[in-house]
DNA sequence: CAATAACTCAATAGAATTATTGAATATAAC
DNA sequence: GTTATATTCAATAATTCTATTGAGTTATTG
């Protein structure tokens, strides 16, 4: 806790935020509470951790200024701190992206389609949303989808999706979304349905940057 | 290194980028790296560390993709992998700025003059610089400039501001640039120039981001 | 006012990270 | 070739981080 420069300790802040992003199990909450609040509780069952365990993490996190936390009744909510949150994980995804020859090894050796890995982006969906063209598909659980989502959306969870597809209109171009620009269940999601012969296309990130963009989460 | 979900091995890369980003020496290597390719030799000596302590953060940063080696003679140089690692850290200084009070603290704290922490942003400087009513200042130390600066700045290491005053147009505005946004010489310089009259601001951020944004960087 | 549920706290052992040291390697200069 | 310089490697001890366990808090429910 001794900074003799201001410098250094300018530094050891931003580390500080770096370091509590830097583990697999906390960027897993990113991903939920990008979502919307949510409790210890439903956090710890999302990621199938002890409580005790994420509730460690959730306070590390807190105090490195990723979320804050707000007791209602008995439930503790947390929420991530702000936009720059989100903005902070993506950018990192970028990096990895961009520089870890693993990243590309993991995405392409796990889904043996080539095409299906190409993203639609927001604007282009907004486009073709207003011609009724398209069918948006929410691959999520389905209490995740309760919690919020995208109006307009229909939710097919991954588990149901060989059941329904009867009921998808196969005239229409679908596009998927999921939790965020790297949850693979909308990855899984468009190969099946490009095995089955359907047109469909994966969103280039997910919930919360949409939900951002302008479009208002349903609850 | 054994994942069974891609979702968790993916995340696993995400981590490591972050973590390997969470050392206040490896952001200040990034920030020494921003400038320009640097041999480990100056960026140990610009960190007052051991060289071979630099070496061992250098390699770990490679093995996270955060920067990219290459050996020119006797020397390694090292370079940052790409403009999304700047991107990167921008975003997490951001978080620490928007939700962390002890950042707000430091800076305020060590700086007696409020109004010296008003930036400008890049776009207005450029308007201004076409009437040449402002001086740019680059506080950086000698060295460092040589090695790469924005074209038309004067180079006025902090350490000799003092012994330079009576060179500086009291008319023009000054605007003095460092290595990053929270390269601390900028704050300094702007207070000690307003101290002694002069109408001073510090830029938004520094040199890396000015010279991606179109000014070619000189050498 | 018990009993339960949600969460936090404290203590611990195991694992990973860090700085330091000195040896090893690679290149350039002589 | 020998020497000097730049960098990496390997080994170590000190520190920090992580997961786990069980006890302690706070709030709701009956």
């Amino acid at each position: 806790m001794s900074s003799p420069s201001p410098k250094l300790a300018l530094f050891e802040q931003f580390a500080l935020v770096a370091k509590t992003l830097g583990h697999p199990q906390r960027l897993e909450l990113i991903e939920q509470l990008g979502q919307g609040p949510r409790s210890v509780d439903l956090l710890a069952e999302k990621l199938g951790s002890p409580i005790a365990n994420v509730s460690q993490h959730l306070q590390s996190m807190r105090r490195a200024g990723l979320v804050a936390a707000e007791r209602q009744g008995k439930y503790v909510v947390y929420r991530l701190a702000d936009a720059s949150v989100l903005a902070a994980m993506q950018a990192i995804q970028r990096v990895a992206e961009n520089n870890l020859a693993e990243v590309d090894k993991i995405v392409r050796g796990y889904f043996d389609q080539r095409d299906s890995l190409e993203p639609i982006t927001r604007a282009e969906l907004s486009d073709r949303l207003r011609d009724d063209m398209v069918t948006v598909l929410d691959v999520r659980p389905a209490d995740e989808f309760a919690l919020g989502h995208v109006p307009g959306a229909l939710n097919v969870p991954l588990a149901e999706l060989d059941a329904r597809l009867a009921t998808l209109d196969p005239e229409k171009d679908i596009v998927a979304y999921c939790r965020g620009a790297y949850c693979v269940m909308s990855f899984e999601a468009v190969s099946r349905l490009r095995v089955q012969g359907f047109r469909a296309r994966r969103l280039e990130d997910g919930m919360p940057e949409w939900a951002a963009a302008g479009n208002a989460v349903a609850s």
